[in-house]
RNA sequence: GGGGCGUUAGCUCAGCCUGGUCAGAGCAGUGGGCUUUUAACCCAUGUGUCGGGGGUUCGAAUCCCUCACGCCCCA
C-alpha cells in the first residue's frame, strides 16, 4: 500500500484521503460550521495580547488551510478567510492525540473550521489553539505554489479562484473595484441623480461607434445587439422628464482583445439637464477623484512610474490643438484633408484616403498624441464626422462640444454637450448611413425610434460615460485591463 | 493580417545558442524525525505525450517546417 501511494500522484492521494475519511465517519463536505470571528476581527481585538500570553477567550473560524509546518506532536496551520490570515497553534497537547494524528488526512486547500483559545505564541504570532478542528470541504487538487503563486497569466485568469486564493494583490484588486464602483454611486447619488437600468438587448446597438453583437431572439424572430453603449436610452429618460440619471452597466463591443480592450466592460453613463460639457467636466473630475481616494485613499496615484496628483489643474486643449503641438506645425478646422494627409504620411499613420478631415485628424490624435498623455487631460471638441450625438459646438459649428477625458494614455471618458435637435440629429444620422455604405462597419446605426424620441423634445443637457475598468487599471497601474476583470475573455479550452 | 517572445512534473522554473548520462531543481506529495514555526528544518523517495504533427540526423526537449494556444508590439 505505501508502495503504491508513493507512485501515486497528488490528485489520486487525495481521493484516498477522501475515502479514508469517509470510512472513518466523517463527512469530507460539511454541511455548516457556526464561526463566531473572522481573522480580521481576532488580529483586532488581540492585538494587545503579550508574546507567550493566553487570552482565555476561545473563538471558532473557518477557513481554507494555506500552511502547515509540522514539528512532531505541535504543528502550525495557517487558517486564510476573507478577511485575513491567522495561525493555527496545532499541539497534540490541547487537540488530543486521535484528533492530533488525524492531521494526517488533511491537506493544503482543505476549508476547515477551528475551535479554540486565542493566543499569541512566543515568537510573537497571534494564534488560534484549537482544542477542536473539523474539516469542512475536502480540497481535492493542491493549490499553486505557495511562493510564486500562479505566473501563467492564462491560468491566472481561466482560474481566478486560485490567484485569489494565493495572491494577495488580486484580492486587494477585487476589493479596490468594489469601493470604487461605491464611490461613483455615491458621488451621484450626492447629487441627486437616480440610478436606472435600461436594456442590454437591443434592437439597434446605437450611443457608440463600434461593431456589436448580434443574436437573435426567437419568439420574435428578430436579430437583436448586444449594447455597445447606454446613451440613447439614458436620454429617452430625459426626454421622460428625468433630470439626472446614470446607469453602470456591461456593455459589449465585438473588437479585439488587447491590454485596453475587453470584449465586456463596465460603462458608467449619467446625463444631467441643463448642463453643459463644461459641467461634465466638472462631474468627471469629481468622480474620478471620488474614485482614487476609494481605490487609494488619496488623490494621488502612480502609473507606470510617473506621479501624478488629481489635484493640479486638469489640461484642457482642443482637439486640434493637440495635434498642433504633437506634429509642430499649424493644424486647426480649417486645415485642408490633403495637408492632414501629408502629415499622416510624414508620421506613418496609416488613413483610408477616403477619410474626411476631421476623421483623419482623430486618427492623428489616437495615434501621435493619446498614449502620451499620463495625467488626466481634458481635450476638447472633435469634428461632426466622429461625433453623431453631440452637439455643434456654439462658437464653431465644424467641430461639436465633445471631450475626451485621456488618463494613463487611454480613452477614460468621453462626454458632450448633448444634441437636443432632431433634424440636426436626423442629418447627423443620415451622415453615419453614408459613412456606412462606403464601407465603415463602425458607423452609427440609424435609429428612427430615438428620433421620435427627441421630437417629443429632450432638454438641455450635458452627458458623458466612464470606462470604469480602464478607470481602475490607470489608478491601480494595472498592466493590463484583465487584471481589473475578474474573468476577462478567453478563448475556451479546447 | 504581420512581427517578436513563450509552451518542460500538480505549481514555479533550469536545460535549448554549441544535438550525444538532458529528463533536472525547488515547492507540493509520500515515508521517517522533531513541542514555538513564519517560504520551518533534517533524512529518504515517486513524479513527465519536454504543446501537437512532420522533417533532418546514427541520435532531437535541443536544429528545420507546420499547426494550436498564450503574451507583447504593429496594422
Amino acid at each position: 500500500m505505501t508502495e503504491d501511494a508513493t507512485a501515486q500522484d497528488v490528485l489520486t492521494v487525495r481521493r484516498e484521503k477522501l475515502e479514508r475519511l469517509r470510512a472513518k465517519g466523517i463527512e469530507p463536505f460539511a454541511l455548516r460550521f457556526d464561526r463566531d470571528a473572522t481573522t480580521a476581527e481576532i488580529a483586532g481585538k488581540f492585538a494587545g495580547l503579550e508574546p507567550g500570553e493566553d487570552s482565555g477567550q476561545v473563538v471558532r473560524v473557518a477557513g481554507r488551510l494555506v500552511g502547515l509546518r509540522e514539528h512532531g506532536k505541535l504543528s502550525f496551520g495557517v487558517l486564510r478567510d476573507g478577511t485575513g490570515d491567522v495561525q493555527l497553534f496545532l499541539s497534540a497537547e490541547t487537540l488530543g492525540a486521535d484528533a492530533y494524528a488525524a492531521l494526517e488526512d488533511l491537506d493544503l486547500g482543505d476549508w476547515i473550521g477551528a475551535e479554540g483559545e486565542v493566543v499569541r505564541t512566543k515568537r510573537g504570532e497571534l494564534s488560534v489553539r484549537p482544542a477542536r478542528l473539523v474539516l469542512l470541504t475536502k480540497s481535492l487538487r493542491p493549490l499553486p505554489e505557495k511562493w510564486h503563486g500562479l505566473r501563467d497569466v492564462e491560468l491566472r485568469y481561466r482560474r481566478r479562484y486560485l490567484d485569489l486564493a494565493t495572491n494577495e494583490e488580486a484580492r486587494a484588486r477585487l476589493a479596490a473595484r468594489a469601493r470604487m464602483l461605491a464611490a461613483l454611486r455615491g458621488h451621484l447619488d450626492g447629487l441627486g441623480f437616480v440610478e436606472v437600468e435600461t436594456p442590454v438587448l437591443q434592437p439597434v446597438a446605437g450611443g457608440g461607434l463600434a461593431r456589436p453583437f448580434v443574436t437573435h431572439h426567437g419568439a420574435l424572430d428578430i436579430d437583436m445587439y448586444l449594447r455597445i453603449a447606454l446613451e440613447l436610452y439614458l436620454k429617452r429618460l430625459l426626454v421622460g422628464g428625468m433630470e439626472r440619471v446614470y446607469e453602470i452597466g456591461r456593455t459589449f463591443r465585438n473588437e479585439g482583445i488587447s491590454p485596453k480592450y475587453n470584449p465586456e466592460f463596465t460603462m458608467l453613463e449619467a446625463y444631467q439637464a441643463y448642463g453643459t460639457y463644461e459641467d461634465m467636466m466638472d462631474l468627471t473630475e469629481g468622480l474620478v477623484k471620488a474614485s482614487a481616494e476609494a481605490v487609494n485613499g488619496s488623490r494621488t496615484y502612480s502609473w507606470r512610474g510617473t506621479g501624478v496628483d488629481l489635484d493640479r489643474p486638469w489640461p484642457r486643449i482642443t482637439l486640434h490643438d493637440a495635434v498642433a503641438e504633437a506634429v509642430g506645425r499649424d493644424v486647426t478646422t480649417d486645415t485642408p484633408v490633403e495637408d492632414l494627409q501629408r502629415v499622416a504620411d510624414e508620421r506613418g499613420v496609416g488613413y483610408d484616403p477616403a477619410w474626411p478631415a476631421g476623421k483623419l485628424v482623430v486618427e492623428l490624435f489616437e495615434k501621435l498624441v493619446e498614449s502620451n498623455l499620463v495625467a488626466p487631460t481634458i481635450v476638447k471638441d472633435f469634428p461632426r464626422e466622429v461625433s453623431p450625438l453631440a452637439r455643434p459646438h456654439r462658437e464653431d459649428p465644424r467641430v461639436t462640444e465633445h471631450f475626451d477625458l485621456i488618463m494613463g494614455g487611454v480613452e477614460i471618458v468621453p462626454a458632450y454637450s448633448e444634441l437636443t435637435d432632431p433634424d440636426e440629429q436626423r442629418a447627423r444620422f443620415e451622415m453615419q448611413r453614408a459613412q456606412a455604405a462606403a464601407g465603415d462597419d463602425e458607423a452609427h446605426p440609424f435609429d428612427q425610434e430615438f428620433l421620435v424620441a427627441l421630437e417629443h423634445g429632450m432638454p438641455p443637457a450635458g452627458g458623458m460615460g466612464l470606462g470604469v475598468d480602464r478607470l481602475l487599471m490607470v489608478l491601480t497601474d494595472a498592466p493590463s485591463l484583465r487584471e481589473v476583470i475578474l474573468f476577462p475573455a478567453l478563448r475556451p479550452e479546447s
